[in-house]
DNA sequence: ATACTTTTTGCAACCGGTTGCGGTAATGAC
DNA sequence: GTCATTACCGCAACCGGTTGCAAAAAGTAT
């Protein structure tokens, strides 16, 4: 059915080696052979056949992309990303989506693995542990989250609440809240460290939630009785929650509180009040996770740690406050 | 490096195609073999290469998806369907994004078809000619088209446009706007035809429109010259951009004009004022596409049409006609 | 015990490519 | 004109599995 390399051969009346090495090697093939092996090869269709080309190479010219929640808005800009990087290098990109499962994420590396030349893992469920012995069988690039000694592609969002917390007492704010994620969430962590550090703010932390609206809808209450006037959301998601709540108790964002979110995902940018929010350079993270993880492909192993910065965009969410 | 078949033979002290068999084909060996050789290929770690098999058997045990646009969150909610689907029947997704570019769309189809047992087309941008001509070399499974004798899975529109038009006219509007989509667009044809069929109904189409809230920003003036109380929009980006729009002008949605969208993604939820919109079962179209695609490649070719209800969900952007 | 099945296993070819090695012809040096 | 290089190409083994065929082993009937 398919043409085959022995097709081509059989036609432009040569060896299949010298097909092989017209496509892959064209320096040692005669350049009038190798146009004429290239014209029957066009004229039959030929296509060679990756994945018997990967049996003898050992490059699939594949990579895996595996991410909690291919839905959650987050993502789809750092999937579009690396796959348009990856299609720029010849390669493919399987897309995985585990549930948040950490079972299910192992298995789907596990199955992975022989038909994938790496994977980018984005902001795993594992341990710790079970990605560094996952780590012998198949290159990885972690990203949004920090493994030991592994190539890692990271948002400064440490600097992003920085910024925000900044910016809301600069307005005036004096009590501030942390409405935080999901308790296995490194982002998460991160934020509360870098909220914690910054002795000059009054910062009180409410969470863990659920890293969506209805995270936000259930904190409006914590909210409410912390006496905070400024509040820095998990995400975005669940910023929109909480001005929703917020809304429905008849206080006013950004007149009585002002709500920050996370992630600049459309969603926020069209929410109204328009969400002031920390953005996160997703697009970008996924075109050099890609470029990471194809280059340590080749050379040896990476394992820095590349850090994007992330930055406040200030919209309608937040305001002056008004003691 | 890898453990391969033969490890596991040498260990267990058997034949390779014994190993083979002991995996694909159980009852063909000896039980107690059987038993001795599973035992020993967990001990060593072995997973079969799927890549080495299916060149013998002819089934890769991937599919490809290829969609216009990741970002466009009409999407992500399709492909995690489609991958969850596909997970559940053992099979491997390549994600392709085309950029809404024909000639990368057919590029990558052809790369992929060596590896993939089918391929999922949603809302492909290719002729159909070119799709029939591709139809040869790999299984396809269309979605969010109609294409001569190929399988296919559409989602009503024509119904959604129908009870949109009901809806606005029940309210008391006279003039109705269609923003319509892009001119190569499929659903937008859809549209127009559903539309202009409703007799009763007195329609104006404007567009074409890019399919993103710069398309809505952009219909703004047109759909005020157009004296339209209700108006359609092409999505829910559309119907934002276009609110969005008509904000900025001091026309008031729903009090003055109301405004319909297409699609329900998460901006349309979560927008003020919230959409009114036609919500489309992308979900279950990724499920069910993939089943149709993983049956027809086992069973011969189906070339059935599957058709999913779509439904209106009425929110707070329309509202009664002042005349 | 013999002949005949049936089960279990090994052998070897094959899937579609790649690649080290060796052979042949052409080129260049002398 | 001879010899050493070099350019080009074919041969055959190999990647990691699968599978038709036949041999060996085990079971059954006579």
């Amino acid at each position: 059915m398919a043409v085959t390399i022995r097709d081509v051969a059989e036609a432009s009346g040569v060896h299949v080696s010298t097909v092989s090495r017209a496509f892959s090697a064209p320096h040692l093939v005669n350049p009038v052979t190798r146009t004429r092996v290239l014209a029957v090869a066009e004229d039959l269709g030929y296509r060679p056949n990756r994945a018997a080309r990967a049996l003898t190479t050992g490059r699939t010219h594949n990579i895996g992309l595996i991410v909690a929640d291919i839905a959650n808005p987050f993502f789809p800009p750092l999937i579009k990303a690396a796959q348009a990087q990856a299609r720029l290098r010849d390669y493919h990109v399987f897309v995985a989506d585990t549930d948040e499962d950490p079972q299910v994420e192992e298995e789907l590396i596990q199955t992975l693995t022989k038909q994938v030349d790496g994977v980018l893992l984005c902001s795993p469920r594992l341990t710790n542990k079970t990605i560094e012995r996952l780590r012998e069988e198949v290159p990885f690039v972690v990203v949004n989250r920090r493994v030991k000694g592994m190539p890692t592609v990271l948002m400064d969002v440490g600097r992003g609440v920085r910024l925000a917390v900044e910016h809301l007492t600069g307005l005036g704010h004096r009590r501030l809240a942390l409405v935080t994620g999901p308790s296995g969430s490194w982002t998460s962590k991160e934020m509360q460290a870098a909220a914690a550090a910054m002795s000059e703010a009054d910062v009180t932390f409410l969470g863990p939630n659920p890293p969506t609206e209805l995270g936000g809808l259930a904190a409006v209450t914590d909210v409410i009785a912390s006496g905070a006037t400024g509040v820095l959301a998990y995400n975005d998601l669940v910023a929109i929650g909480l001005i929703e709540g917020l809304a429905e108790r008849g206080v006013d964002v950004p007149g009585e509180i002002s709500v920050i979110g996370v992630d600049d995902i459309v969603p926020g940018r069209l929410s109204r009040p328009k969400l002031t929010t920390i953005a996160m350079p997703t697009a970008a993270a996924g075109r050099i996770a890609v470029d990471l993880l194809l280059g340590s492909v080749d050379s040896e192993a990476t394992s820095g740690v590349t850090v994007l910065e992330t930055s406040l965009i200030v919209r309608e969410s937040t305001g002056e406050a008004h003691t």
